[in-house]
DNA sequence: CTGCATGGTATCGAATCGAAACTATATTTT
DNA sequence: AAAATATAGTTTCGATTCGATACCATGCAG
C-alpha cells in the first residue's frame, strides 16, 4: 500500500478527473431526461457542435466516446428520428456519412447548455490556474494516447500537420485544404502531435 | 510561446476532464473483460479499495458512481456472486449493508492495476503540475458538488470535521471514532469544506 | 473482373439503467 | 406505546445501451 498523502500524488489527480467526469455525465443524464436521451446521446450532440469537416463521422464520433461503431450507429439513428442531427453522404467517398446538427438539435444545446454548471463551477478559477491544469491534463492525455495506440483528437495548434499561410490564412498539410480560424479551433481526429520527432519511438523487445 | 491564450478557457479543461474520463472508462473495460466485468463494476471495486469505513455502502458508492440505488443493488449482486466482495450486516444500524473487498477482489485490482495507465501517463508530470492541476480541479469539483447538492467526498485534510489529538493520533469530529493515519487518506463521503481554508498560489513553470 | 479493405448498418443476446413498488429497520410524532 | 414517517436495500419491470457478429455497399489494387 502506498503512503502517499499529498495533493503531489497522481492518483489523486486521477479520482479528481474520475469524479468530475461522473458528475458531468450525470449532468449529461438530467439534460438529456426530458428529451429522453441518454447521455452518450448528449454527449454526441456536443460532439458534433465542436468537431471539424474531417471528424463529422459515426467513426470519428465511435473513437471519440469509446463505444463501438454498431452502437454508434444505433445512437446516430435514434437522434436523427428525433431530428436532432441530419445525415448526408460524402461526395468524394459515397461510403463515408456526414453529421451535422440539425437546427433542432442547436436549438437543443443552445436551451440546455449541458455545459453551464461546468462553467459556473469554474468561474472563481483564475485563468492562470485554468492554464497550468490544461497543461498537465493535456500532458496526460497525450501519453495516455501514445500508450493506447488510441487516436488522438485535438486541434490544429499543436499538430504537425498545421500551417500558416499568412496572419489569418491556415491550411492542413495532411488533407490540404485551406481552413478558417474558428475552423482551427474544432476537434479533429487527424491530430498528430508536433513531437519533436525522436522522443517516444516504438521500442519493442 | 508555449501558451495558448485558449488554454484559459475552462470549456478546455471540460474537454480534457470528459475524455480522460471516457479513456479512463474505456481503461476499465478493457481491464474488466477478461472477467466479464463492466466498467461500472471495476470502478466499484476501485471505490471500496479506497472507501473508509463510513463509506463502505451501497448508498456511498451509488452517490459515488451517479447511479440509482437500484442498480448498484444489482451490481452489487454480482460482484458478490463472483466472489469479490463480501457483504455483512451493520451491528448498530440493521439496515445498513457493509461492503469490503474479498481475497479475490483485493487479487484482481493486484493483478489487472486499472490506475496503472493512469500512472504511466502521468510519470513526465513534476509534482508541482500535478498540485497545481489537483487544486485547480479540486475546486471545481466543490463548486459542482455545491451547485448541485449533491454528496461531497473527500478525505480528512480538508474536512471541517477532522481532528488531530496528537501528532499519530486523528479523530472524526462528526462521528466520535479515532482514526488511524491511513484512514485519514480513504474516501468519505461525510466530507465537508473547511469553511474559511487556505487560499493555494499560483504557480507557474 | 476478382479479391480484399473499409465505412456503415442490422440483428441478437446480455447487461445497465431509472422508476417504482416493496421489505425491514430506525426515528419521530402523537 | 402506537402510529406515522424516514431511511437503507432489494426486487421487478420495461426501455435502452452495449459488444459481437454478420452483412451490405463502395473504394481500390492487381
Amino acid at each position: 500500500m502506498k503512503g502517499w498523502i499529498l495533493d503531489k500524488n497522481p492518483l489523486v489527480l486521477l479520482e479528481l478527473v474520475e469524479r468530475l467526469g461522473n458528475l458531468m455525465r450525470a449532468e449529461s443524464r438530467r439534460v438529456g431526461s426530458e428529451e429522453q436521451l441518454q447521455p452518450v446521446h448528449v454527449e454526441a450532440l456536443v460532439y458534433l457542435s465542436k468537431a471539424n469537416r474531417y471528424s463529422n463521422t459515426p467513426q470519428a464520433l465511435a473513437e471519440y466516446v469509446g463505444i463501438t461503431k454498431g452502437t454508434v450507429s444505433q445512437s446516430l439513428l435514434l437522434l436523427d428520428r428525433r431530428g436532432l442531427i441530419e445525415r448526408y453522404q460524402d461526395d468524394l467517398d459515397r461510403r463515408v456519412v456526414r453529421l451535422r446538427l440539425s437546427q433542432t438539435g442547436e436549438q437543443f444545446l443552445y436551451d440546455n447548455q449541458p455545459q453551464h454548471s461546468w462553467q459556473q463551477a469554474t468561474r472563481n478559477i483564475s485563468p492562470n490556474r485554468i492554464r497550468n491544469a490544461v497543461s498537465a491534463l493535456r500532458e496526460a492525455l497525450t501519453t495516455l494516447q501514445q500508450d493506447n495506440e488510441g487516436s488522438p483528437f485535438g486541434s490544429c495548434q499543436g499538430c504537425q500537420h498545421f500551417e500558416r499561410l499568412s496572419a489569418r490564412a491556415y491550411r492542413c498539410g495532411l488533407m490540404g485544404d485551406r481552413l478558417s480560424g474558428p475552423e482551427t479551433r474544432r476537434i479533429c481526429w487527424l491530430y498528430e502531435e508536433k513531437g519533436t520527432g525522436a522522443e517516444d519511438e516504438d521500442e519493442e523487445e
